[in-house]
Formats: structure tokens, C-alpha cells, sequence
DNA sequence: CACCGTTCAGTTGAACTAAGCAACGGAATTCGG
DNA sequence: GAATTCCGTTGCTTAGTTCAACTGAACGGTGGA
């Protein structure tokens, strides 16, 4: 037995491997150049080159689907500005901040806090004003010296969804507020209708640039994949069609390139496994469904367990019939709170819970009018088959049922 | 048949509450002289 | 008497609750053709 699995690991490491540099296919991987995106990553640049000569550069936001490689282009430049300014000398500074992660920058406290941290200074979780908070951060920048700041806000379409759009104003506020030191906000969204419902004096002061960045389609991704590849895998380990079908799957879905990649970095790692000399079409059609499951039970696991709880009466109440709505959903899950001892939340509550899942794509919610019968969400499973008896048994595993 | 008020089963927004935390200030304790 | 520690109070955020207004199409009744 020992002995089988130190030939397995000698095996292992003898093996020619087919990856060289894996890190090109993961998902916070700069590339030195981006394919297909030029127009945006020159404008972006000219928009932000002022920065170099220490003038605050304008305000700008960067509409696109996710994985259209807007998060790509704007750390690709801003990195680029931040190596020069650091050899010139200036002080400039570069926050990234993604508004979506939860517990970290989904409230207008947060994100200050956030921010603060970002500078070295501590802030408790809460107790304090937000205001007071606006004061720390303004005195942990203000310093002396004269310095630059450029914000990256990701997603900020969800922060302001979440808690109105008076941040946005206080930020830009901010400005003014500050002597030596200036602020530039570059936000990132996924809803190209995020800005319509803005107060117009915030959208005209936050939005004087905007770039779009558009899906790419199958050829551009096709291309973007061979470009990474060639870093990521050994020559000729790639399957002609291969390329080619990542790039169509992602294609269909809105040309995610983050997506493509991913496909292509889990098919190689299945071809590794597999102990294959190659990465073979079927690899792909198995990466499809690994990463479902894989991204799926991920989120579920790091849900809180009220959420686990709701889901998992989803499933269930799911399992017996195809529609489904909130009504009958609560009712399940205020006996799954009686099983596992858990105090059950109200149903005001658990409608909202509905509906963060709806936003993860766990499952799909949608309010539907039934007449005389009311008005309820209808829910349907926003996920495979196939992940579903895995699903439950990591949901019943983390409830200790 | 077309029109219209009623009705249901939640949805949705807003105000409110409890739990945790931080800062502040005064009281109690300690300490060195 | 000064410095330090120790509560108690106040005021904050946040998750969740309570309250109540709102919703939108099917139902069922009415009236007109």
C-alpha cells in the first residue's frame, strides 16, 4: 500500500506534465496583452493618464457583462500607472475594491472602513458613526503631502442596489473636503442600465467618462484562449476543435472569457488526472460540468445557514412538484428549523433570502400574479440535474441532518 | 361578450427592535511620595 | 494627589421583525347587444 503510493507519486512527478504555467488560465491573471480590447484599454489609458503628471483624472465608469474583461483592462493599466508613478516617484495610490463581497464593502460603512484599512489604519466592524468613519479615512489620506488617489469600485452596481445611491454622492463629496490629496472613482458594473436610475447630479459628477465593453464574440475568444494557452500548457497538448469549443460555449453565454478560460484551465486538469497526453473534446463536456458543481456547492457552502435552510426546503418542496412558491417553501422550512433546532425567521425575511439566491443563479425566482389567487414568487432550480443529489447531501452534511 | 369591482397571497418599503460594539466620562482603585 | 482601571451611559451599525400599503390578473357579476 505504502508502497504503491510513493510509486504513484515518483509516477506522478516523472510524468510530462502539461501544464507550464497554470496561473494564465486563473482567474486574477494579467496578461501583458490583451486581445480585443484596445479601443477600451487606450481610452481608459488617455482618461487616466493625468494621473501620471499628478492632475486627478476624470471620474469614469466601465459598463460590460462579466467576463468582457473590465476588472482585466482596468488592473492591467492601472498597474502599468502605478509601476511608472513609482518610479517617478509620486504618490499615488491605487484602491481595488470589489462592493459585492459580502461583509466587506456591501454597506456604506463597510466600503468607508474598507477603504481606511486600505490605508493602515484600523476600524471596529461597528459602533461608530459612519460619518466618524468618513473623518478617519479623510485623515489617513490627508496627509501633508500631496497625493493621488484612484478608486476601483467592481460591482458597484450592487452596493448602490443595496443600499441607495447617497454613497456615491459622499464619496464624490469627498473631493472638496480633501486639500492635498484628490480622488478618482472609477467604477465597474455589469448592468448597462445601472446609471439611469442615478440622481443625475451624482451620475453627471461620477460618470464624466464611460467606456463599454462589449461581449466578446466566439473568433475573439478563440483567440484569447490560443494566446493564454500557448503560456499556460505544454506545446501540442491541446486537441484541434478544442479551442474551439470553449470558446463556443462561452460565446453562447454572453462571451464570458473568464468563463472560456476557466473551461479550458479545468480540461486540462482532468487531462492531467485522466492521466491523458492530451486534453481531448470530452475533457471539455466534463469541465462544463465540474465547474457547475464545483462554483455551486462553493457558494452554498459559504451561505449562512438560514439560507441553507431555505434552500434546502427549496429543493425539497422542488423534488415533488415543478411549481413552486414562497408559501409552500416556508411551510417546509419552518419544519426543517423545528428538525435541525434552529429558530425560524419570519416570511418577510425568508423572501428576501428567496431572492439573494435568485441572485447567486441558484435557483430562479419571479414574482408572478396567479389573479384571484394572489401574487407570489414562483421558483424553479437554476441549476443542473446533475448536481442535485451532490447539492443535497453537502446541504443535509452542513445542517446535521 | 366586454367591462369592472373584488379578492387573494404574498411582495415590498419603512419603521422598529435586539444584539454587539466603541467612545466618553465619572467613580473607584492603585501607587508613589 | 495623580494615574490607572472599571463600570455605566449613550449612540452607532446591522440583521431581523412588525406593520401596513400595495399589486395585478383571475373570478364572478352586471349590463348591453
Amino acid at each position: 500500500m505504502k508502497k504503491g503510493l510513493s510509486n504513484f507519486f515518483e509516477e506522478y512527478l516523472t510524468k510530462n506534465p502539461l501544464f507550464v504555467n497554470k496561473k494564465a488560465l486563473q482567474g486574477n491573471f494579467t496578461p501583458d496583452n490583451i486581445s480585443h480590447r484596445d479601443e477600451q484599454i487606450k481610452q481608459l489609458a488617455s482618461i487616466l493618464a493625468p494621473a501620471l503628471r499628478m492632475e486627478k483624472p476624470s471620474n469614469v465608469f466601465l459598463y460590460g457583462k462579466t467576463g468582457t474583461g473590465k476588472t482585466c483592462v482596468t488592473q492591467y493599466i492601472t498597474s502599468q500607472i502605478f509601476d511608472l508613478s513609482k518610479k517617478k516617484n509620486l504618490d499615488l495610490k491605487i484602491c481595488y475594491l470589489n462592493c459585492k463581497l459580502k461583509k466587506v464593502a456591501d454597506t456604506e460603512y463597510r466600503l468607508m472602513a474598507e477603504l481606511a484599512r486600505n490605508f493602515d489604519v484600523e476600524v471596529p466592524a461597528t459602533g461608530l458613526p459612519t460619518e466618524e468613519v468618513y473623518k478617519i479615512f479623510v485623515k489617513a489620506i490627508d496627509s501633508n503631502e500631496k497625493k493621488l488617489i484612484l478608486l476601483i469600485l467592481d460591482e458597484i452596481d450592487q452596493l448602490v442596489s443595496r443600499v441607495g445611491d447617497g454613497v456615491l454622492y459622499n464619496l464624490t463629496r469627498l473631493n472638496s473636503e480633501l486639500k492635498n490629496c484628490e480622488l478618482s472613482v472609477i467604477g465597474i458594473s455589469n448592468d448597462l442600465l445601472f446609471t439611469d436610475d442615478l440622481d443625475p447630479r451624482i451620475k453627471s459628477s461620477l460618470s464624466e467618462e464611460e467606456l463599454v465593453f462589449p461581449p466578446y464574440n466566439a473568433i475573439q475568444l478563440q483567440d484569447i484562449l490560443r494566446e493564454r494557452s500557448a503560456i499556460a500548457f505544454r506545446e501540442n497538448v491541446i486537441e484541434s476543435g478544442v479551442i474551439e469549443k470553449c470558446a463556443a460555449y462561452a460565446a453562447r453565454e454572453h462571451g464570458d472569457a473568464r468563463r472560456a478560460l476557466e473551461l479550458l484551465r479545468v480540461s486540462g486538469e482532468l487531462a492531467e488526472r485522466s492521466n491523458s497526453e492530451i486534453i481531448k473534446i470530452k475533457h471539455i463536456d466534463e469541465a462544463e460540468e465540474k465547474i457547475e458543481k464545483d462554483t455551486v456547492l462553493d457558494v452554498v457552502k459559504t451561505q449562512p445557514k438560514q439560507s441553507q435552510i431555505a434552500l434546502y426546503s427549496i429543493l425539497k418542496v422542488c423534488t415533488n412538484e415543478n411549481h413552486i412558491f414562497t408559501g409552500d417553501v416556508y411551510d417546509y422550512y419552518k419544519d426543517i428549523c423545528r428538525q435541525v433546532g434552529a429558530k425560524s425567521l419570519t416570511q418577510r425575511r425568508i423572501s428576501d433570502i428567496i431572492a439573494e439566491l435568485d441572485m447567486f443563479g441558484i435557483i430562479h425566482a419571479r414574482v408572478v400574479s396567479k389573479g384571484r389567487y394572489g401574487r407570489t414568487k414562483e421558483i424553479t432550480l437554476g441549476i443542473p440535474l446533475s448536481t442535485l443529489p451532490k447539492l443535497e447531501e453537502t446541504l443535509k452534511e452542513g445542517l446535521g441532518l
